[in-house]
DNA sequence: CAAATTTTGTACCTACAGGTAAAGAAAGAG
DNA sequence: CTCTTTCTTTACCTGTAGGTACAAAATTTG
């Protein structure tokens, strides 16, 4: 009962996603959000009782969409090489399409919340951590139909790729050029 | 002539260094870099005309002490495997020692401001350049020795490292655990 | 020592961050 | 058709960001 949302907070959550993915937590105020999901402050706070609490959510929802369709690609049967490579490819695009070089939410929160907001790092920390595991997997299997040396540790490649992607999407936003990340993806690649 | 400073600039741009390093620019406060340099407000803008050119000022710091001792470890001569090493696991060490998972300055620099802020963006995209730079003469020398296999594109391996380099950074700053960061280290290593 | 120059401390300013309060509007319950 | 509940709007509030202004203090020059 009562009366209904004039919004759709699941919109709202999204284009709440895109004004801190492109501008950070601490540079993002009220006002920003007002202007972009086109509420009143009061509704605003109503629905989310609070800047940070609606960051979290934002989050949530990048690990639901963003970070999971990755882990979703990567979890893809079929030749694992092109998989991989195609995997940061497509990331590549993404940061130097029209969206435009705002790189990966969680790699910002990590760099600019890192250790100083718990809940923050805690998300981070565990987006991190699955999409590291999905590329152990990938790289097990890869390992396991012949397609890459069975002799190397399966873990430390993960980790290493994990890094790379990371580090990928840190240069893309530095204004890399689109020759050094895919030199990055290739090298990677090389070293399987 | 004219009364002399009470402090030294060269001092407390260090300190204000620090604060940015920690904070990120848009957390850190006037009220922040008073209290952390130890002198009044009047004096801090007297010294420095703005926030951020204070900012651009540590960022240049920042270049000239971290990032070229880590270009000048690396341009040192004798083997090349146990020199890059060190290197990365001296960086490690640094994340996670006493001054506390604060990553590294530019890395956080390059996520906050990247693409917003064409002064700092600027400044940081030279010194990842310049890091690659080191990282491909290192590789050519090992190369040259024997110590590396020769086929191996040195761009495409000095783009990769340092794409693992700036990873392995944030990855830190996210709690990842020292075992992760030295994984990275052996993985990247084997890749030559 | 007076004049000129620079630094310092204090006070002050405007705008906005990050919300809260209160009253009215829109729904369902009885 | 009133009562209750939830949402919306508008107004308001406190604190601080990011500086500026100005007088007093400390130095060099002549």
């Amino acid at each position: 009962m009562g009366r209904p949302k004039q919004f759709d907070p699941d919109v709202a959550v999204g284009k709440a996603m895109d004004v801190f993915w492109r501008k950070g937590y601490a540079a993002t105020t009220p006002q920003d959000l007002v202007d972009e999901l086109g509420i009143g402050k009061g509704s605003l706070y109503n629905a989310f009782g609070s800047k940070h609490a609606l960051f979290e959510r934002t989050l949530e929802r990048y690990r639901d969409t963003q970070s999971a369709a990755l882990v979703e690609l990567l979890d893809q049967t079929g030749p694992v090489r092109p998989l991989l490579r195609s995997a940061l490819e497509l990331l590549i695009e993404t940061d130097l399409g029209p969206s435009g070089r705002r790189g990966c939410f969680a790699v910002n929160t990590a760099t600019e919340l890192g250790g100083r907001d718990d809940a923050s790092t805690e998300l981070v920390r565990r987006m991190f951590e699955r999409t590291e595991g999905a590329f152990k997997a990938a790289v097990e299997r890869g390992q396991r139909t012949g397609e890459f040396a069975p002799d190397r540790d399966a873990d430390a490649v993960a980790s290493l790729m994990l890094a790379a992607l990371v580090g990928m999407r840190v240069i893309a936003r530095a204004q890399g050029g689109r020759e050094r990340l895919h030199r990055i993806v290739d090298a990677v690649l090389d070293a399987l």
